[in-house]
DNA sequence: ACTTTATGGGCAGATATCTGCCTATAATCA
DNA sequence: TGATTATAGGCAGATATCTGCCCATAAAGT
């Protein structure tokens, strides 16, 4: 719905939120976890469909926050199941997600929006 | 349902010659596709699921008749869509797929079964 | 303030692989 | 011949990624 150049959208906060949260356990993380992980998360009926979660994915991948990579089609193979896009944080990703956690956290009553991404 | 040792279903005698056609014209398949190729082929409304198939297709690779590899994922990206694994006949796969076609073209009137796999 | 426009999210479904459970039946065995 | 047993196929659904279409709405433009 037109975002504000420089802005991410909540689902996209989300996404960092988790991201930097799997971070600490040094896990990289795939989309279908992350849909479950942020279904649990919110009760929202959210995701009704994968679509909207993979659509964010590839945005922030293009905003250069995340990098994906393909795993091993063989570890796929040995734990039967189909093989796993994985992504992690860039560095600017891992900036960005950390603001977006300040802003979060210092947004009590404020409405105000900032920044979290670079132009 | 218990099959004589040495011989092939008739799924796995149909993927075989699926897959010799498709040898000719150069290319490796892979389930998703021999699965419509043959709900095609055949009017039978079969494979409701894909389970069948994908079955046969592990049992065809553990007798030796079929190799399978993974697509180099990143062609998968570029396409827009899962990653495949891609089967081909291995040489003793190719033998058993020709012996069954002629098992079949000589099978006109008479009713008995040939051994068209190694035992 | 009012219109235009860009785009994110919902809905629906395609693409692709794989498993668990049940049942029917063919092959084997007694 | 009749009982046992192994297993293929059907049914249902999980795992995983991705696209097309539409609509609501926020941002930008006038």
């Amino acid at each position: 719905m037109r975002r504000k150049p420089g802005t991410l959208v909540p689902l996209e906060e989300w996404i960092l939120s988790a991201a930097i949260e799997l971070r600490r356990r040094r896990e990289d993380f795939h989309g279908y976890q992350i849909a479950k992980h942020i279904a649990d998360a919110s009760d929202r009926k959210l995701l009704t469909a994968y679509g909207t979660l993979y659509r964010a994915l590839g945005r922030l991948e293009a905003m250069g926050l995340l990098r994906s990579r393909w795993e091993d089609p063989q570890r796929a193979a040995d734990e039967r199941r189909p093989p796993r896009r994985l992504y992690s944080l860039t560095d600017e990703g891992l900036d960005t997600a950390r603001a977006t956690r300040r802003a979060r956290a210092s947004a009590h009553a404020r409405t105000g929006k900032r920044r979290v991404a670079p132009a």
